[in-house]
DNA sequence: GGTGGCAATTTGAACGATCAAACCGGTGAT
DNA sequence: ATCACCGGTTTGATCGTTCAAATTGCCACC
């Protein structure tokens, strides 16, 4: 359990120290069905006094694999903390899979980026987080094999078929709109992305259909931004003031609904004039007062389930299904603190 | 450039391919000097015939190193996103200086993880992004000649010495300070942590020293609270219905600003009371009307010097700073957009 | 008593790169 | 004539592990 050097001990020295032959001691780690009781008990002992670990470099050069899942690093946007979550889910469900995960930056050219990390080996397939509507790099990684799982169902593909985890959130804004229709609200407007994203669009349906469902209008309630909170406060603000304005706003994302809070103004009493719901359950929802409810997707969940896709991919199984769709949830939140002093 | 197989080139192939040893290949890459130019350009024609990248496990193993560096990854928490951006970073950083940032959960003993990386040779050195006060890992590390560095100045470690890298939140607390001043504000308070975090009483400080310096008050004008929003607007309100309560406050961090802007509440014309400034520049500020101003630790810089450090360990440079200082910088924004509408 | 089978263990050969040393024909100094 | 030395290139060994095959000792079977 000493030495200075980190790294040093390798098999040889065990087995020298235990009496036996390399084999035996990769053996007692990787098939111990094959060793004689005591014989691993004398090396383990081994293993223990010279706190030998394997070497990883050897152990992906001689069994070609480097248990390391690639994730492209992209620049933070929004207000959610999305991308920190759901990194810190796919670590761990990475872990008890075995593997690793390796954040790297696409300099310039991507593709070849990519293309570098998988011929050297440093990685064994990929995560793509920011699958967009026809992504070029699907049908690329497909047509060199390269192995990948996307989070987001891919969306303009043609034809092809590849792996994915998604989040139904057309359910999740509907259960938004079914919550704000428990409230007593009539007039539920929609705030999101312009058509196009896919998800955006997903989105943007589930509020359509929960609302016609409840006999609610539609006609003049869907609103469209980019997605930042001034743009959003703009869009809400040109909803809000039509003849029959909404009184409350289901939300593509946390991004909107903070935009539309802010538009809505505050009550004489300092509480919102508007009841939001939004989407992703980042920070963010805590921010107001009082606290937002928000749909959140259940990123541990996926996270499992993309580890799991591309692990299934690297081993050749072919009972994978090609995709998982997963459920959101509401999670609703009234302030329960102190009221703002006037 | 073709083949489907993404790993399989190797360097006897290209050698082959190019009528050359294997050495004369490796020289083309890692000592073109070495090399007669008709020769490199032989064989870096078969290198992009072939589309060869040089196997990293194999490298590795020779090499004694992984060319990667190790984050513990850690639960996201706060409203702050700075994980996310600084994780952004440092992969940027890492791949200017050849290395990799490699993610990993610590799933129950947190020192068994660390040391099981490095004796295996999976990473070469470690990032600490928490580093607490009294830290126990930084001594551990050092006793094992693991190579690290922080992100933020160690303290409580008696008399041993560490590399980091940490940015001057007094002064950033100060210049937020004299923003406040310069707004024609007098009675200023400060919000953060208890004492005893290190960086938390750091930026109390630097509103302290800042205040006295512009002769304001500040016996009765400092609260604290957990770094959470609700919190964080409790003791703002306490700090409010004092007699003579401040019109603006400097924060420690972006969460304590929230809230206490929360609880400072809005005017009739839908303007907020109180003038904040936050901690961190995260995502957090923009979701006010008007956006908030915040300090901005600068995490590009941060990063870089962080890489610099490390790979100066792994290199066994002696020539290294033990650590670097950074100033950060007050991002004053102004809310251009729509007032909400009443 | 030879044969086959079995469990436990060892041996030799990879994996793909790089380091260190050797090698080449040729030139100039001693 | 001997030697060191040149740039350019090759050879052999090595990094630490695991795969596949070979080797033991031991027992049972006909």
């Amino acid at each position: 359990m000493s030495g200075r050097d980190p790294i040093g001990v390798t098999i040889s020295e065990v087995a020298a120290a235990a009496g036996v032959s390399r084999q035996t001691v990769s053996n007692v780690l990787k098939a111990p069905e094959r060793v004689a009781s005591d014989t691993a008990a004398r090396v383990r002992r081994a293993i223990d006094d010279l706190g030998y670990r394997p070497n990883r470099a050897a152990q992906n050069l001689r069994q070609r694999a480097s248990r390391c899942i690639g994730l492209k690093m992209v620049p933070p946007s929004g207000v959610s903390n999305l991308l920190d979550r759901f990194l810190h889910a796919l670590t761990e469900a990475a872990a008890v899979a075995g593997y690793h995960v390796l954040l790297f930056a696409a300099v310039d050219d991507e593709l070849a980026t990519y293309e570098d990390l998988i011929r050297s080996g440093t990685v064994d397939g990929f995560v793509l987080f920011d699958v967009e509507v026809g992504d070029p790099r699907l049908p690329w990684f497909a047509r060199r094999g390269i192995p990948f799982v996307c989070f987001g169902r891919p969306r303009g593909q043609g034809r092809e078929r590849f792996r994915w985890v998604d989040v139904d959130s057309a359910y999740g804004v509907a259960r938004a709109v079914e919550h704000l229709v428990g409230r007593g609200h009539r007039r539920i407007a929609y705030l999101g992305w312009p058509e196009g994203t896919g998800f955006g669009d997903e989105r943007r349906a589930g509020w359509e259909q929960a609302a016609r469902r409840h006999g609610l209008d539609v006609g003049d309630l869907a609103g469209t931004s980019a997605e930042d909170v001034t743009a959003a406060a703009s869009a809400a603000a040109r909803l809000l003031s039509g003849p029959e304005p909404p009184t409350a706003f289901a939300c593509g994302s946390d991004t909107f609904a903070v935009g539309a809070r802010l538009a809505g103004g505050t009550g004489a009493d300092g509480r919102p004039n508007l009841e939001v719901v939004g989407f992703d359950d980042s920070a963010a929802t805590m921010l107001m007062s009082p606290a937002m409810s928000s749909v959140r997707q259940p990123l541990g969940e996926v996270a499992r389930h993309v580890v799991a896709l591309l692990v299934g991919q690297l081993r050749g199984s072919d009972d994978q299904p090609e995709g998982v769709m997963l459920r959101p949830e509401l999670v609703t939140r009234e302030w329960r603190g102190p009221e703002p002093v006037l």
